[in-house]
DNA sequence: CGCTTCTTTCAGAAATTTGTGAAGATGAAG
DNA sequence: CTTCATCTTCACAAATTTCTGAAAGAAGCG
């Protein structure tokens, strides 16, 4: 094996790092900052699914400032979730195919205030007026929509299940 | 009739605006610029569902150049259609209900871009390594979900239907 | 305990974004 | 063809956001 020894490589680092940063681009572009990004596409395309701060700041070539800064807003967002290596100080940042998928529709949070604001907007402008039927028109669609996601995520897991196998599947 | 001999009033502006500065701020969280937040949720609130350029800008305490660039901006991703009226050079902002809700799921251009740059992760990492796999499922759900959605729009517009009547409903 | 290794926090520099005023366009009306 | 009203574009100023280097905080290990 000229590669490795243990588990790693045959990954083509520049490969890679182009996939990295095309795919964050259009992270980018659908609202994500720019350095999250980064890092969530780089554990994307890691061969684990789990990278340390050392490596993501290597990777990536930025200072352990903007990894901390990256990993902190991903982890509150939940698109990935943290891990401490019982031994060394290290931490470990993962990318779980599940939850990451279920941050993305979950907008949830944001829908139910959405909700909110606009169930206060019918009745302080007055459910009769024209402009309060728009508002209960609208917030019928965000109520629709809350429960639709919901059976559709359901419906997911059971399409992935069949075409994946096990439930726990995208771990390393 | 106290309030108006042609139709307008008995909205307290006051009211108006809390709803319009509130909703929008919930915008701007979900990631819309503020501006463009303003304008929406002013137009959301209006009697008629459509206002000048020189409404808005009374209303919201902005110049000409703000109004311009936000419409512009919301009509790119159509949250709102532009209309002349025919006589006078005025251009008049209107929120359709239909295609404002079309636009929120209407993340569908993103999602496909989002799709090509995982086909070309898998390719490129190879299908078979554990990342290829990861991204392939990852792909699976972008590809799930947009035939999901497309579905569920079409149940919307099922159920609206039944509960606000008419198809063209939402209109002034 | 005190060293060593990581990570986080903080203050500031750099870049980006946002809104304005002023100067063009554009088109209807005289 | 000029004028008036209205929208758009442009250059710049202001505010905000984003990264970095440096210093401070934790947790294992001798």
């Amino acid at each position: 094996m000229t590669q490795a020894a243990a588990g790693a490589v045959d990954r083509d680092p520049e490969a890679v790092s182009r996939f990295v940063e095309h795919f964050a681009a259009q992270l980018v572009e659908a609202g994500l900052p720019r350095m999250p990004a980064r890092v969530f596409a780089a554990l994307l395309a890691s061969d684990t699914g789990a990278l340390t701060s050392a490596e993501l700041g290597e990777q990536l070539k930025i200072s352990p400032a903007a990894v901390s800064g990256a990993v902190r807003y991903l982890a509150q967002v939940h698109m990935i979730s943290r891990e401490r290596e019982p031994g060394s100080r290290r931490e470990r940042y993962r990318v779980h195919g599940d939850q990451w998928y279920e941050a993305l529709t979950n907008r949830e949070a944001i829908i139910r205030r959405w909700g909110d604001a606009l169930r206060e907007g019918v009745t302080s402008l007055g459910p009769t007026t024209p402009a309060g039927r728009r508002l209960a028109e609208t917030l019928a669609f965000f109520e629709f929509v809350e429960k639709e996601v919901a059976d559709m995520m359901e419906r997911w897991r059971v399409h992935r299940e069949r075409r994946f196998g096990s439930d726990t599947s995208m771990r390393d």
